[in-house]
DNA sequence: GTAGGGTTAG
């Protein structure tokens, strides 16, 4: 049996289809013979003996510029030297890479007259560090022979990416495994949350290093268990100072910012830019700039991370004036400073001031395109979204997962199936292997469209699931009224080595509540503190009351939002409101109504609520104080009206306030309406109006007839009682597709027509609103 | 030439 090394160099020497330059294969193949003859593995030291001393000495002085980042000055005596050799050309490459000159880096390996195992491990460094996966492997495959850098190289890309599946692959494939493999093997499992499995690997090898115990420290720290942390960071044999950043950067992400500065003020080495700036986000993230500006001042050497965190520090906690001044002063700026400035803009909502950052960037990477495509997002201007996804490969950059999920979350708001699953098909030909982050943004897209088929189908194929891939599944199946199925993926996530967290429990309850599986979820509610180590937080109530609130048992939510331990919260008062407009007890929900207006006086929804609270009980004056009340804040397209037209009828929902201040576009809107109205048989508007309260029943009746129609299309009665509603493969006449639209929007759901087919597509068919054709 | 820690998007 030949040894390992052996084994990997006979194969290089018997593939035709290497790519590596003729004069270095027969260097290699000499060496191959060699190392057979004498059957011992190849002598490094011997190697770089033989390396001419002047030659060291230009590689010496290029290495030393290359360090300080001088790269035209290493440059300079690259050019200059008398004699260039492999070694030469590997230390411009590896400083270029280090430098992040990720171009220059792949223009000279193009160039080199001749390459070695090292110049491969660097051109495989430099793709992995500026992110092309794909490009790394590629060269990984083609590369003429591999030692166990190579490998070691492509396994903790992959333990970084997550992509746990071809990480343990090539991790059995290696012929050496070496101190980094395993470490790499161990990150692997960490970084993809299959922290459980982590854990298994790290006790059954006795022998680890700092570096081991410092992942395992931040494994538990990404699972927010601190105090485990604490333990292991206790208990290892020795720590160095990645050791005390890592648990004290712990602490301040986990919000326990005394405990964070005790063990910075008690730490036996030396601070460094990492430590510090570990501190100052912590305080910036618990809202204390004040602290996080103190411990910036006194930081003694800072860097750009270091200026970025202070300005995120600003920028998180809305002081955007104080934020820019930094922004203004800082000596120098990187991608991230724009970035973060950027993206906290397009956080806070401010889509001009982030529009201003990113045309005046000096350049745009990724996140800078994400950033942006988020910022649109978020103040609802889809179209523009999916404008900048085009014209982000346009202008050349690579688009990751995350723009690929503002993309498909935009897809889905918009209810554009189409375009969603083109994008799904381009993901699979830009992927490397069906990580976690992907997954769930397509398990996401699907359920928000409604496709539960495609969502489990992804799910069934995805290679690794974490925490976040079950809750998707979990939640997403409550979300459409399917408890019992939600409940299965539940029990099934159990089953694995993944540990439900607070949002999963969520989603159970959750499911609960629409499947009216009340005794579960109340079993669920009072034994998860025990079971699973969870305490019930405010959105666990909000379930809780909303489950009770469903079930009719309206007393016991409200008793329990009285126990709560915490201050409810709106959308736990807006539960109990929609409960009790279901079973019918105003008291409860005109008290949750007053309470939400305490909370948000502007909540123009909640209003919305309250006054068809009061309609459904006929209390018309009632009605109308609400909507005066609501002033012009309604998002209606006529304030005070509510209304559909479908086939030319116009049908009112309700009409409400003609106390409204803008009385001159109500009756410019009335006497269009009224136009329409009179044409279609009905009662003039007007004449409504005027006598509002007494002929809100005829409303009332008009408002029935118009959702009769709609239940026949199966829109009202959703099951779950929840805003969103598929409908696949309707044969629908143009009016009422469009009817349908404005039904979704009236009464606030997502209504997604799926392959629906227009009017004008077909000949010979009926609608269900009576049309043929 | 390969492994662990701090800042930005999702």
């Amino acid at each position: 049996m030949p040894k390992p090394m052996q084994m990997r160099l006979w194969l290089f020497v018997h593939s035709n289809s290497s790519p590596i330059p003729r004069i270095l294969k027969r260097s290699f193949s000499n060496h191959v013979e060699s190392t057979v003859n004498n059957n011992h593995a190849p002598d490094k030291k011997k190697k770089k003996n033989k390396e001419d001393p002047r030659v060291v000495k230009w590689n010496k002085a290029i290495a030393y510029h290359m360090r300080l980042g001088h790269l035209a000055r290493a440059q300079q005596l690259f050019d200059q030297m008398p004699r260039t050799t492999v070694s030469s050309y590997n230390t411009m490459l590896s400083g270029y890479v280090s430098n992040s000159h990720f171009a220059l880096a792949i223009s000279l390996f193009s160039r080199m007259p001749s390459r070695d195992i090292i110049s491969y491990n660097t051109m495989l460094h430099c793709h992995v560090r500026s992110g092309h996966l794909p490009t790394a492997r590629h060269l990984f495959d083609e590369m003429p022979v591999k030692d166990e850098v190579s490998y070691n190289t492509m396994i903790s890309a992959y333990a970084r990416h997550g992509l746990l599946h071809q990480a343990k692959e090539l991790f059995h494939q290696a012929p050496v495994r070496n101190n980094i493999s395993w470490n790499g093997l161990l990150a692997a499992y960490i970084h993809s949350g299959r922290f459980e499995l982590a854990k298994q690997l790290f006790e059954s090898k006795p022998n680890w290093d700092v570096i081991s115990w410092n992942s395992m420290i931040r494994g538990y720290v990404q699972q927010k268990q601190i105090y485990e942390a604490q333990k292991l960071f206790d208990n290892m044999p020795d720590r160095d100072n990645v050791s005390w950043n890592t648990i004290i950067s712990g602490f301040a992400q986990s919000g326990d910012m005394t405990e964070a500065r005790r063990l910075f003020d008690i730490m036996p080495v030396e601070k460094d830019v990492f430590t510090w700036t570990a501190v100052v986000s912590g305080y910036a993230k618990n809202g204390n700039v004040e602290e996080a500006r103190g411990m910036f001042e006194k930081m003694p050497h800072k860097n750009v991370v270091s200026w970025n965190a202070i300005i995120a520090a600003y920028m998180q906690n809305r002081r955007f004036n104080e934020a820019r001044k930094l922004f203004d002063q800082m000596p120098c700026r990187d991608q991230v400073t724009w970035n973060t400035m950027l993206s906290a803009y397009g956080n806070a909502g401010m889509i001009e001031e982030a529009r201003e950052m990113f045309y005046e960037m000096p350049s745009r990477d990724t996140v800078s395109w994400s950033a942006m495509l988020a910022a649109y997002s978020q103040v609802g201007l889809s179209e523009e979204v999916l404008y900048m996804f085009r014209e982000m490969f346009r202008r050349g950059t690579k688009a990751n997962y995350s723009s690929y999920a503002c993309a498909l979350s935009t897809c889905a708001d918009m209810a554009t199936l189409n375009y969603g699953t083109q994008l799904h098909t381009q993901l699979f030909k830009v992927s490397y292997g069906m990580g976690c982050f992907v997954g769930n943004v397509l398990l996401t897209f699907y359920f928000k469209c409604g496709s539960m088929d495609d969502a489990q189908k992804v799910f069934d194929e995805m290679l690794e699931k974490d925490t976040a891939s079950w809750n998707t599944m979990i939640s997403g199946y409550a979300r459409h009224g399917f408890g019992l199925k939600a409940w299965e993926v539940f029990d099934l996530m159990k089953q694995t080595q993944i540990k439900p967290d607070d949002i999963t429990l969520v989603g159970v309850l959750s499911a609960s509540s629409h499947a009216g599986l009340v005794d579960k979820g109340i079993s669920l509610f009072y034994t998860m503190e025990q079971v699973y180590d969870i305490t019930p937080k405010p959105a666990h109530y909000t379930c809780m009351i909303d489950l009770l609130g469903r079930a009719g048992r309206l007393k016991e939510a409200q008793s329990l939002v009285k126990e709560m331990p915490f201050e409810p919260e709106p959308t736990t008062w807006g539960a109990l409101l929609g409960a009790s407009r279901v079973h019918r007890e105003p008291e409860i929900g005109i008290w949750a109504a007053k309470k939400i207006f305490e909370l948000e006086p502007n909540n123009t929804g909640m209003y919305v609520l309250l006054s068809n609270l009061y309609a459904s009980y006929g209390k018309w004056s009632d009605v109308l104080k609400t909507r005066v009340l609501m002033g012009g804040r309604g998002a209606r397209k006529v304030p005070g009206f509510s209304w559909i037209e479908i086939k030319n009828k116009v049908h009112v929902f309700s009409v409400g306030d003609s106390a409204h201040p803008d009385k001159q576009r109500i009756y410019h809107f009335l006497e269009e309406l009224d136009l329409k109205m009179k044409k279609a048989g009905y009662v003039s508007a007007t004449e409504m109006v005027l006598h509002d309260v007494e002929e809100e029943e005829k409303v009332h009746m008009l408002r029935y007839h118009s959702e009769r129609l709609a239940v026949a299309f199966g829109i009202l009665n959703v099951p779950s009682g929840r805003p969103i509603r598929i409908i696949k493969n309707l044969r629908v006449c143009e009016d009422c597709h469009n009817a349908i639209k404005y039904i979704a929007k009236i009464e606030n759901r997502l209504i997604i027509l799926r392959d629906s087919n227009r009017f004008h597509h077909f000949s010979g068919g009926s609608c269900s609103c009576g049309d043929y054709w």
